[in-house]
DNA sequence: GAGAATATAAACAGCTTACTCACATTTGAC
DNA sequence: GTCAAATGTGAGTAAGCTGTTTATATTCTC
């Protein structure tokens, strides 16, 4: 459980004290996270972010020692939101169908924002410094909740872990894929992504 | 400046007449999903791809105009490949159970050799060029045989496209994801997928 | 062996990038 | 109002990478 540190760089080089300088980096993440979702990593330039924020390419340099320091800050600030979305969905116990339904609607909620954000952040964006360890902790914590999900409505407790990892994928396939068609606010498909979740969950429909 | 945008290019400068050439063109375009796949389109250059393929980059340049004209013989392949599983799979009347353990086998090891080339080619590399019609028609076609099999399996001709949708993304999310885990050849997760199938084409698991 | 097909890699020109620095402006405690 | 600290600016830089050409060498077919 020892943090480790590595040689990775400060995520901040300084920290903001007065309100201004609050706005200003939270402009910057904001523009950061935009330009990830919809330029993706191979267009996301540091001097595009500053441009986007409205704020000069220095002023970035003042509180982001590099690049990926900016991207870890997106990175966290997204996976937050997202993690907290799930544990809202699978927190007390309720109904399945309720379950999906506000699962459905919070993970679509979440994406609404920056549509694609989540995938570039998991496909293409590198983690090779520091955000190691926090990216794999969301993941694993991500698929926590889906797993107490998942064991709260499947009798089962054989294969708990391998229908979290299926469900939450192909939840996110389907959001993503909506995404990338700016269907994500169709209501027939949320309500077919829920009726997946139901059947997936409920399933009796298989025999060996 | 005399050089008009928006006109596509050649597929091929020249076609290859001996077995040599045909090889080298091969080799090109193996290397270049192995790259596109492992490094992204943003890691994605000529230089790299000769490399990759033991071929000096004159080589390439030989046959291929430039680099959108190699990324579209990719994507041709590929695509063509998905499609021929897909249809395999969905082509004569057969059991709900055998068509999606068929269905997941094929998709496996359609990705098995470059995991991460399909969600490469639809999110990353750019479509602008010439491109944009096969993408579209390959979209189609993947679509239509998906829809075919929901309504086979599926009494309610209601929501057939959106459930084709659902159910295809769904799939490619799962394995997507098993593929950045080097997870694609996990007979449990095999088994999970096609019980997820199952159960959303089975699917009385739902009341309003 | 002629001539076509194929392969080579050094070279180039242009562009983008992450990042710095010297200076200007704003803030807030007194 | 004063003034030091906090914050903001953006032209500039140096380095790297890009796609592509070209002049030359090798290998094939006949």
């Amino acid at each position: 459980m020892s943090t480790r540190i590595a040689k990775s760089a400060p995520r901040m080089r300084k920290e903001p004290r007065q309100a201004r300088s609050v706005a200003t980096v939270e402009a910057i993440i904001e523009a950061g996270a935009r330009v990830l979702s919809e330029i993706g990593w191979a267009g996301f330039s540091t001097n595009k972010v500053a441009e986007a924020a409205g704020v000069s390419i220095g002023s970035l340099y003042q509180y982001f020692p590099d690049k990926l320091a900016l991207v870890d800050a997106i990175r966290r600030r997204h996976f937050d939101h997202v993690l907290s979305v799930i544990r809202e969905a699978a927190a007390e116990e309720k109904p399945l169908r309720q379950f999906a339904r506000e699962l459905v609607r919070g993970m679509i909620a979440a994406h609404s924002i920056h549509p694609t954000l989540h995938q570039v952040l998991l496909d293409e964006a590198p983690g090779d410094r520091g955000s190691r360890a926090a990216h794999a902790s969301f993941q694993a914590r991500y698929l926590e909740h889906y797993a107490a999900a998942v064991a709260q409505y499947r009798r089962r407790r054989k294969d708990t872990e391998t229908m979290a990892r299926v469900l939450s994928s192909a939840v996110e396939g389907v959001i993503h894929n909506a995404a990338r068609r700016n269907m994500l606010d169709a209501p027939e498909l949320q309500k077919q992504l829920g009726e997946l979740i139901c059947a997936y969950l409920s399933g009796q429909g298989a025999r060996a």
